[in-house]
RNA sequence: GGGAGCUUAGCUCAGUUGGUUCAGAGCGUCUGCCUUACAAGCAGAGGGUCGGGGGUUCGAAUCCCUCAGCUCCCACCA
């Protein structure tokens, strides 16, 4: 016979398979759970608990980020639900603008196509299809892990009605006056042709070298010195700075200087921006070209003078070197400044230079027009919120970043030189028909501005340029709490009403600012309401060597294989257990076999209840109830009311790892370990009915705790438990209402000294090499501290023949074992079983007998301390008062039980 | 350069206003067991002067100062 086979009965093992495979169920119970249309919300009367997914990008994969963020999500919604509240997690994907662009630009460019050879709306057009035929993958990876998302909600940023939300709130922001253009540093690739973002901005290290220049000093032969990597740049100076408290450059003062070569005369300015350190002291001024050097030009009023052509070469304006390539321009200047004098040394210097992630050409700061939004009016409310926990960021530390940051916001660049995404609605007027530019929702709108801006009746449509610009991707997401529900074009619809504010939002804090911040923002200017009630933020998930997961480095799995591998219930539990909030988390693919190992055990689990099940087996013969599992029954239920309030505080304060682990402890020692093993029949015995619908009743509970995690195993389990009809499913189950009353309480206390009583047994059992299939008896010395109560249960689970109490007065016995739980002593005789090794047993009693003689002291100490009993409150003192009581008594018997020894 | 945070057992982390249960959990390690659900298991054990130093207090992992090491965010210097 087969291990694990000899009690199940050859039906019921066709019926419940000895292993579960995840591979198998899964699909089908997502399927199930589809069909039923379990994910979907609708507005009704119950409280609503609402999610929004923060939107992975459309061109995104799954990776385990992903992961961990959308179980955490998943885990959220499912205990809402089934606690009673509509829960509604709306899913959807952002268009990412820069990403998905750079992904078509590289498609197109695979299939030789560029895109300058492009119309704007051909390239949307390529940019579409790739996004109808490539987008999206990562929301049916979504379902494989089980996320519970209400589908048929699904939205995309670039939606109509969320592109229309979009152009709104940009008109409407620029009505109110919060929206103004001006000049900022853009990154500008010489080879692709387009300004790209900051995020693809590649520094990298690069051995240069700084050059001295001479700048000659008008009506002086002196020359002032100036330190520059980029002598190139020399056509486009427009003035020479120096710090006013610098006193190696006063003579400067009020000068004016020649820039070499270019033989300019440019003034001296003095700005404390310069560091007296650097170089000489001496800085060149190029507002055109670097962003520091146009705030100095704009705080002085020095001309600005753009010496490159967008393709990196030189324009005309610089005067000389016209055409040639930058890089062709620095060595060939530097000759003509060594040959005319004017270069005063050359060092060897290290600096950082940005490169295009695309091109990889140096990258060429570049000032264009942009639009900007300014935040003061709309950062008061969303810091105060915030300081206030109106939105209560987990964990907390993140009060002081969020703080930091929005004390020092600076005005928000909204427009980027692509064209994925929402298109900037201004248009420009003709310098002709009266310059400037009108911002409207529509074309329409807008020449009927511009008519009345121009007062011109004539001009139509075709007299119109939109900027060609769009907005950055988070003008977009900032709004998706509201536009997800159509909130910002239609602010009081039924949905929006019902469902926002959200409840929780669950993300990761590098985006705490570009996203976190501006959707509470948002949240306040359109819904006049936060967007959230708390803000989860997650770590990032790192290797065991704390490296962060990335491609490159070839460290991070592949979710779905995972999934495969394992079962998604699996990879949940692993990340579950080794995620708390805001820290990062530290993956280790054991964690994953830990999960598994778990779901074994509640397999089984079930597969030992159902044996006992008692209809099924035909010959309940209507048996008692044992006392024992009487007892097991009054325990565990308990425990199980205490243990789920427990799980309940740690999730209030989104403890979840912790209450995973309590869970998990609760399901593994506390009902596998302990009450299976007290209910357990006798070999061949029947169970009673009431301890089997009991068990059963408890097991079901564990199951929908459990449920949230694990999904998968969970809906599998409950099905196998009872026929259920079609559209039943454990996942709209609802948890029974919980409370621990005092006597469950102190039910549970006491069952303590029941697991330490039945450890004694155990161990004296091992140190005395006797099985655990021979029969002992125990001898106690009945006390308030013996849990009598659970006498059957004691006899059960140390298998004891009898408990024999210690008459009052006797001797203790003679030729046993002790051992001492709380003031009560217990003996095992052992006359017959084996020989007392009275010498080990005095030393064993010796090393306890220190010990407790030693903690005494410290008690003892504590308490004749004058100080401590006049200043400790008097709790503290009642409880040492109890600690010396009881550390008195033990010394007591074990003094006695030595003596009885010798 | 500006800001935030971290340091507790071999590893990953709890430790919630300083005081029963404060030195814990899981995993790993070691020992003994194929005991009639589960060896992906069962029964046990060992392991930390809570980063170093100083201070406040009757009492500090917890509060303050200081030193060391690590991490992240923002801005980046011609």
């Amino acid at each position: 016979m087969q291990k694990g086979e000899s009690f199940i009965k050859p039906d019921k093992m066709t019926e419940i398979p000895a292993k579960y495979d995840p591979a198998e169920k899964e699909d089908k119970w997502y399927q199930y759970w589809l069909d039923n249309g379990f994910f979907h919300s609708e507005p009704d009367s119950r409280e609503p608990y609402t999610v929004v997914i923060p939107p992975p990008n459309v061109t995104g994969v799954l990776h385990m980020g992903h992961m961990l963020n959308n179980t955490i999500q998943d885990v959220l919604v499912r205990r809402a639900r089934m606690q009673g509240r509509n829960a509604c997690w709306v899913p959807g994907t952002d268009h990412a603008s820069i990403a998905t662009e750079a992904k078509v630009v590289q498609k197109l460019a695979a299939e030789g196509i560029q895109k300058s050879d492009l119309t704007r709306e051909e390239f949307l057009k390529h940019a579409w299809e790739w996004k109808e035929k490539h987008g999206g993958i990562i929301l049916e990876q979504l379902k494989k892990l089980g996320a519970s998302c209400d589908w048929a909600r699904t939205r995309f940023t670039m939606d109509p009605e969320l592109s229309a939300a979009v152009i709104h709130v940009f008109v409407d922001l620029y009505n109110k006056g919060k929206i103004y253009r001006g000049v900022r540093m853009v990154n500008w690739d010489p080879a692709a042709l387009t300004a790209i973002s900051d995020e693809e901005v590649i520094y990298k290290e690069e051995h240069g070298k700084l050059y001295y220049l001479r700048y000659k000093v008008e009506g002086s032969e002196e020359y002032a010195v100036v330190a520059t990597t980029r002598p190139e740049t020399i056509m486009g100076d427009t003035a020479m700075c120096i710090n006013p408290n610098d006193p190696k450059n006063v003579w400067l003062k009020g000068k004016r200087v020649v820039v070499p070569l270019v033989g300019r005369s440019v003034p001296v300015i003095e700005d404390d921006y310069v560091d007296i350190e650097f170089g000489t002291g001496c800085m060149k001024v190029t507002p055109a070209h670097d962003v520091n050097d146009y705030m100095l030009g704009e705080k002085h009023g020095l001309p600005s003078i753009d010496i490159f052509n967008d393709n990196g070469t030189i324009s005309a304006a610089a005067g000389l070197y016209i055409g040639m390539d930058r890089f062709a321009v620095r060595e060939q200047i530097v000759k003509d400044l060594e040959t005319a004098g004017l270069l005063e040394k050359v060092e060897d210097y290290t600096n950082k230079v940005g490169t295009s992630e695309r091109s990889g050409a140096v990258i060429e700061p570049k000032l264009s027009m942009q639009w900007f939004l300014k935040m003061d009016g709309l950062a008061q409310p969303a810091l105060n919120a915030v300081l206030e926990d109106i939105i209560k960021l987990v964990p907390a530390k993140f009060k002081n970043t969020y703080r930091h940051w929005m004390e020092n916001v600076k005005d928000w660049c909204v427009s980027r030189q692509l064209w994925w995404g929402q298109q900037i609605p201004a248009y420009y007027i003709p310098q002709e028909l009266g310059g400037g530019y009108v911002v409207a929702s529509t074309i329409a709108e807008a020449v009927e501005l511009a008519r009345a801006k121009t007062g011109r009746d004539g001009l139509t449509e075709a007299d119109l340029t939109q900027d060609p610009d769009v907005l950055d991707t988070w003008f977009s997401s900032w709004l998706w709490p509201m536009s997800v529900f159509n909130g910002v074009l239609d602010p009081d619809n039924e949905e929006i009403k019902y469902y926002y504010p959200t409840n929780d939002l669950v993300t990761a804090p590098e985006i705490l600012f570009f996203w976190v911040a501006r959707m509470i923002m948002a949240g306040y200017e359109y819904q006049g309401e936060r967007p959230f009630s708390n803000v989860y933020l997650t770590g990032i998930v790192r290797d065991k060597l704390r490296r962060k997961m990335s491609k490159s480095l070839g460290n991070s799995p592949d979710p779905l294989d995972l999934i495969a591998k394992y079962g998604a219930d699996s990879v949940r539990v692993a990340m579950m257990l080794c995620s708390s909030a805001g820290n990062d988390i530290i993956w280790d693919e054991s964690l994953i076999e830990q999960g598994r190992n778990f779901g074994n055990k509640i397999w089984n689990s079930f597969r030992l209840i159902k044996m006992w099940d008692t209809s099924a087996s035909g010959t309940d013969a209507g048996s008692a109830q044992p006392e024992a599992a009487k007892m097991a029954v009054e325990w565990f239920g308990a425990k199980l009311a205490g243990t789920i309030a427990e799980i309940d505080e740690h999730f209030a304060a989104f403890r979840i790892s912790d209450a995973l682990m309590t869970l998990y402890r609760l399901f593994w020692e506390d009902f596998s370990g302990w009450y299976l093993e007290m209910v357990k029949p006798a070999y061949g015995a029947q169970m009673d009915k009431a301890t089997y619908a009991a068990t059963i009743g408890f097991f079901e509970r564990l199951l929908q705790q459990l449920h949230p995690y694990m999904p998968f195993i969970t809906e599998e389990i409950w099905h196998y438990i009872a026929e259920r009809k079609d559209g039943e499913s454990i996942m709209v189950t609802q948890y029974a209402p919980n409370k621990v009353t005092p006597v469950q309480a102190a039910c549970v206390e006491r069952f303590e000294l029941v697991k330490e009583v039945v450890g004694g047994i155990r161990n004296v059992r091992k140190a005395k090499n006797i099985a655990q299939k021979e029969p002992l008896e125990l001898v106690c010395a009945e006390d308030g501290n013996y849990p009598a109560e659970f006498e059957s249960v004691i006899v059960k689970m140390g298998n004891l023949s009898a408990v024999t109490p210690l008459a009052a007065g006797a001797g203790k016995p003679v030729g046993a074992a002790s051992f001492i739980v709380k003031t009560t002593e217990y003996f095992i005789p052992l006359a017959g079983l084996v020989q007392v090794d009275a010498a080990a047993e005095r030393e064993r009693l010796a090393k306890e007998l220190d010990y407790a003689r030693g903690f005494l002291a410290s008690v003892e100490k504590k308490l004749s301390n004058e100080r401590f009993v006049r200043n400790a409150p008097e709790q503290v003192i009642a409880n040492e008062r109890a600690k010396q009581a009881d550390a008195e008594a033990k010394i007591k018997a074990l003094e006695e039980q030595l003596a009885a020894l010798a």
